[in-house]
DNA sequence: GAAAATCGCTGCATTATTTCATCGATCGGT
DNA sequence: ACCGATCGATGAAATAATGCAGCGATTTTC
C-alpha cells in the first residue's frame, strides 16, 4: 500500500468529486481516479459508490476515512514540529486573515519585515473561512474569534471598539442619524455574515428596523470602501474609521469592544521565520492602538 | 509532503542503511536514498546524519520518527480493518511460525485445507523472531509465547509436555543416560535461544552439567533432526518426539507442560478466508493432541 | 426545454521516477 | 597489509506515473 494514496482519498472524501478533489490537490483529475483504483486494488476493497451524484463512501470506506484522518493528524504534526525546529530566516511563512486587516496591518507590517529579512516570504490568504493551523493549513492567524483549542497559542494583539462612520458627502446630503430612530430615512451598509448570523442586528447599539439596507458586503474591508465612497452609514473598527478619514457618528456612544487575536500552533511558534512574522504583526497592530488608545 | 516518504522513511530508521531499507522495501537502493532527499527537502530539515557508519537520525529526525511511527499505526489499521470486511474466500493468508510447527501442522493444514478452497494463497513465514501483528506482518501466527496485547486474540491449539529423546541408533551406541547423574558420558542436543536465555538449562529436568554439547540449533525442527541422525539426546515435544519414531528416554519423568498458542488481530479474526485457515490449523493440532492425549 | 457547465472515463504524448550498472570509499577478516 | 564484501553516490536506460484533450452522460441554469 502508498501512504501517499491515502492522501488523495481523504481529499476524495472532503470532495465527493474526482475534479474537486484534483484542484484541491493541484493535480490532474484522471489522477486522483487512477490514484483511488490504485488504492482500492491494494487494499482488495471497494472505498467509494460511482453515483450520479458524485463518490460517496461504502462502509468499508468510512472505516478508511477514520484511520485516514488519523495519518493526516500525524503526517501533520511531522511538518509541524520538524518546521519549529527550523532556525533558519527564511522560507514561506503562510498568514490568514480577513482582508481588512490584511490592507491595513499584515502587508505594511510584512513590507517593513522584508527590509530586513528579505529571506522570508510570505503567502498571504485572505478568507472568511477559518483555516485549520492544526492542519497546517496556514502558520499564523488573525481572528477576532478565540479559538478553544489548547494546541494553539492565542495573542491579544488589540481590543477595539467599532463606532458608526459616513463619509463627509453623505452626511452633507443626508445629515446625521437620529439617536432613537432606529436610522429612519438612512442608508445602511452592514456586515453580511452579522446578518446571517441570526442575532438581532443593531449599528452602535441602535435597531435598524427603519434604515434602508443600501448594501451588504462579505467582508469588513468591502464595509469601509462602501461608506468611504457614500454609500451609507456603516458599523466599522474606531482606528480604521478614523484612519480612513470618516465622520464618526455619534461620538459619545460607545460599543461594547472586541479583540482581535494572532493565533500560532504551539509546535511552530518559535520556528525563527515565524516569529519574527509574529511580532511583525502585533507590532503594527500595537502601533495603531497605542496612537488611538 | 508525500506520505509515502515517511514509509521509505521509517524503513531507513529501522535499517540504518540504504541497501538494507531498499531491500525491506523491495526496491532499488537509490530509490531510498531520493526519496529521503526529497522528504528532506519538502520538510526544509535534515533528517539523517550520514556517518561512515550508515545512517544515524539527527534530533528533527527523531521527532520525525516518532510522528511516523502514528503515521504506520494508523496505516496498518487501515489495512487490517479493510481486510476484516473482506468475505471473499480468496486471497493471501500470512501466516507466522517456527519451522517445526510449519512442517508438521501448518504446511498438512493447508494443503488439506486447499482442496475445499483453491482461492486461499497462504504465505507461510518460518522465523524464529516475532513479527508484529499489529503492524500487518502477518496475519496469523502460532507461538509458544502468549501475547499480552489486548487487540491480539489467542487461542489455544495444544499443551504438550516435552521429554527427552534419542534416536535407536544413539542408544545402541552410548545406552540411556542415568537420571540424576547430570547427562554424564553423554552427548547432547540443545535449543540455541534456550541456552542464550540465561536460565539453568535442563533436559528433563536434569542438568546437563555433566553432558558433553554435540550441537546447538537455532529451531526446533534442528533439534529433532539432529536427534534422529543420532548427535545425541535432546528435548521434544511429546508428541513430536513419537511422530518422529525416536526413542522415549526416562518415560516415567514428566516435563511442566507448555502451551501453543494461535494468535491473531481482532481486526482480521471475521475474515473469511483468515477464519478458514485458523480453523485448519487448529484441527491440525488437534488431531495430534487427541491422538497422544 | 434547450443550452451550458460539470462530471468521469480513456488513449496518447510527455514528464517523472525507478532501476541498472558502475565508481570510489570504508570496514572487517585473514 | 591486502582482499573481499558492503556501503552510498551518480549517470544512463527502462519503466511508471502524470497531464492533456476529446468523448458521452448527467445536471444545472436561463
Amino acid at each position: 500500500m502508498n501512504w501517499d494514496d491515502a492522501r488523495i482519498f481523504l481529499a476524495l472524501c472532503r470532495e465527493q468529486t474526482l475534479r474537486g478533489a484534483a484542484r484541491t490537490l493541484g493535480v490532474d483529475q484522471a489522477t486522483v481516479g487512477r490514484r483511488l483504483a490504485s488504492l482500492e486494488r491494494a487494499l482488495g476493497a471497494t472505498l467509494f459508490l460511482r453515483t450520479s451524484s458524485g463518490y460517496s463512501l461504502t462502509a468499508a470506506g468510512e472505516v478508511a476515512m477514520a484511520a485516514a484522518l488519523n495519518m493526516e493528524d500525524s503526517a501533520a504534526e511531522l511538518q509541524r514540529q520538524i518546521l519549529g525546529m527550523d532556525g533558519r530566516m527564511s522560507g514561506v511563512v503562510r498568514v490568514t486573515t480577513t482582508d481588512s486587516f490584511a490592507t491595513d496591518f499584515v502587508i505594511p507590517a510584512i513590507a517593513r519585515l522584508r527590509q530586513a529579512q528579505p529571506g522570508i516570504e510570505v503567502q498571504l490568504q485572505a478568507s472568511t473561512q477559518l483555516l485549520n493551523l492544526s492542519k497546517r493549513e496556514a502558520d499564523i492567524a488573525v481572528r477576532t474569534l478565540k479559538p478553544e483549542n489548547p494546541e494553539l497559542i492565542v495573542r491579544r494583539v488589540a481590543r477595539w471598539s467599532s463606532a458608526i462612520f459616513a463619509s463627509a458627502d453623505y452626511v452633507r446630503a443626508h445629515g446625521v442619524p437620529e439617536p432613537g430612530t432606529a436610522f429612519a430615512g438612512h442608508d445602511l451598509v452592514l456586515y453580511q455574515p452579522y446578518l446571517d448570523s441570526g442575532k438581532e442586528v443593531t449599528l452602535a447599539c441602535e435597531p435598524i428596523t427603519h434604515g434602508r439596507i443600501a448594501m451588504t458586503c462579505t467582508s469588513g474591508l468591502l464595509v469601509r470602501r462602501a461608506v468611504a465612497n457614500g454609500l451609507g452609514v456603516g458599523e466599522i473598527p474606531l482606528p480604521l474609521g478614523e484612519a480612513d478619514g470618516l465622520l464618526r457618528l455619534w461620538p459619545a456612544r460607545a460599543c461594547p469592544p472586541y479583540d482581535i487575536w494572532l493565533v500560532t500552533h504551539k509546535d511552530v511558534r518559535h520556528t525563527a521565520r515565524v516569529r519574527v512574522v509574529i511580532d511583525a504583526i502585533a507590532e503594527a497592530f500595537a502601533a495603531v492602538s497605542s496612537s488611538t488608545s
